[in-house]
DNA sequence: AACGTTTCTTGAACACGTTCAAGAAAGCGA
DNA sequence: TCGCTTTCTTGAACGTGTTCAAGAAACGTT
């Protein structure tokens, strides 16, 4: 009995704990959104949550931390928008553009703020860099997404391109949030236009590496991106000069 | 005679302004390279450098824009290492990696802490970002030095590429610096190896795109990197937010 | 119920980048 | 030389992100 109400009385607990680090992201969210993020102090936030300044800061290591309580919300509901659009489609490069448009589409509301974030996400060692290993869960959910829409196409994928090619769709998907990140068109239409392009070129430039002349250059560029690769994470990896 | 003499104290207070400014940025520097980027204060750098904060403020409006100082510096530097190394080298390839390796080896002290410095330039409106009308003059010259690297090549360079062959070069110099910036191996030891494996896999690109096949690719990616460099030169040129 | 431990919660205090009102110095025309 | 303007120079003061010592609340054990 005893027992049994601790446990209730811990997950009850638990939930609000949870429920108090949930206002708080909504509550910077907010104030984010009305008066973009540097504008918003933590004391702000504190007082929109109902919570003390202290508190904040127990729950959040930081200002930038509140972001990561963002992406992974974001990465849910990027996949929960684009997992039905992809259910009809075989073609890779319509796949392709439909997972980054339904990215741009969740992540318009952010856009206006989206540098700030992306300011502290370029440092190399910032939990917030993509290739982190505090980003490693919403990074391998993504990849795995990518995985997935590589094998429901019917595209015929070189051999020795196939297990790399998700993650480097990934990549791709980085350079693309790059770009929009920096775009400042009227909806963006200009990083839409990008992943229109771009997602087919890229597929054709798949196809052609099967040709002879096209493979060995195929191979070097593996490799270069490989290293490229390793050098982003062993970064993310590393602890911060003292 | 009071004019002449005006024009010398003129002369010498124009000296004075500029030998405080480099003052403070030698100050800032020396601070940087000793404790890193965010561990100086203003406090000590105006202190450093013989001044009051308040001063340092009236020569730079912020501890980024002593960056700039930097970069400027930086430029020149690079090119008079690498001019007399490119003199005697006629492969495109060679020189590609003659003037990646001389930024290197310029920018090989100030490394440690560039990731405070990127973290800042990566930010669209930053007129610390390498596409900002700020930046223009260090892009420009940075450009043309990559025109001379091309044009100093015994290369043959398909028509429809030689004109913006510079500035794509440019672009992967910044590609280069972003990898750079991440590279945590013992002296940037991945970013030498990707710059000698790259640049000859770029050059072997170029001679591809003359192919029929091919050809029609590297038009759409042509097409494609111009919206790419528009969208970042827009971004750089918005205003803030207010 | 009572006590010790862990988990929260608080707001004052700190260090920093930056601003600003006030004044000093330099330049310049009479 | 005397005023007047422009160009520096100053350090105290402001607002910010962040820390911290102190205490409250919840929990587990007896």
């Amino acid at each position: 009995m005893r027992g049994l109400r601790g446990c209730g009385v811990t997950a009850e607990r638990e939930t609000k704990a949870a429920r108090t680090r949930s206002a708080i992201i909504d509550a910077a969210l907010t104030l984010f959104r009305e008066r973009g993020y540097d504008a918003t102090t933590m004391r702000a936030v504190a007082a929109q949550a109902g919570v003390s300044v202290g508190n904040a800061y127990y729950y959040f290591a930081s200002k930038e931390a509140l972001v990561q309580g963002f992406y992974d919300r974001a990465q849910v509901e990027v996949m929960a928008v684009a997992r039905p659009l992809l259910d009809g489609e075989r073609d890779l490069a319509a796949r392709i553009a439909i997972l980054l448009e339904a990215w741009l589409t969740a992540m318009a509301p952010y856009h206006p703020f989206a540098g700030k974030f992306f300011k502290n996400a370029a440092e190399p060692t910032s939990p917030l860099s993509p290739f982190s290993p505090e980003s490693a869960p919403a990074r391998d959910a993504a990849v795995a997404f990518w995985r997935e829409v590589v094998e429901g196409s019917d595209a015929r994928i070189p051999k020795r391109l196939r297990a790399e090619l998700p993650e480097l769709l990934w990549l791709y998907h980085m350079g693309i949030v790059l770009l929009w990140v920096y775009d400042r068109s009227p909806d963006v239409a200009v990083t839409r236009r990008v992943v229109r392009h771009s997602a087919p070129v890229l597929v054709r430039a798949i196809a052609l590496s099967r040709l002879r002349v096209v493979g060995g250059l195929l191979d070097d560029t593996l490799a270069v991106l490989a290293d490229v690769r390793r050098a982003f994470y062993a970064a993310a990896r590393y602890e911060e000069e003292p």
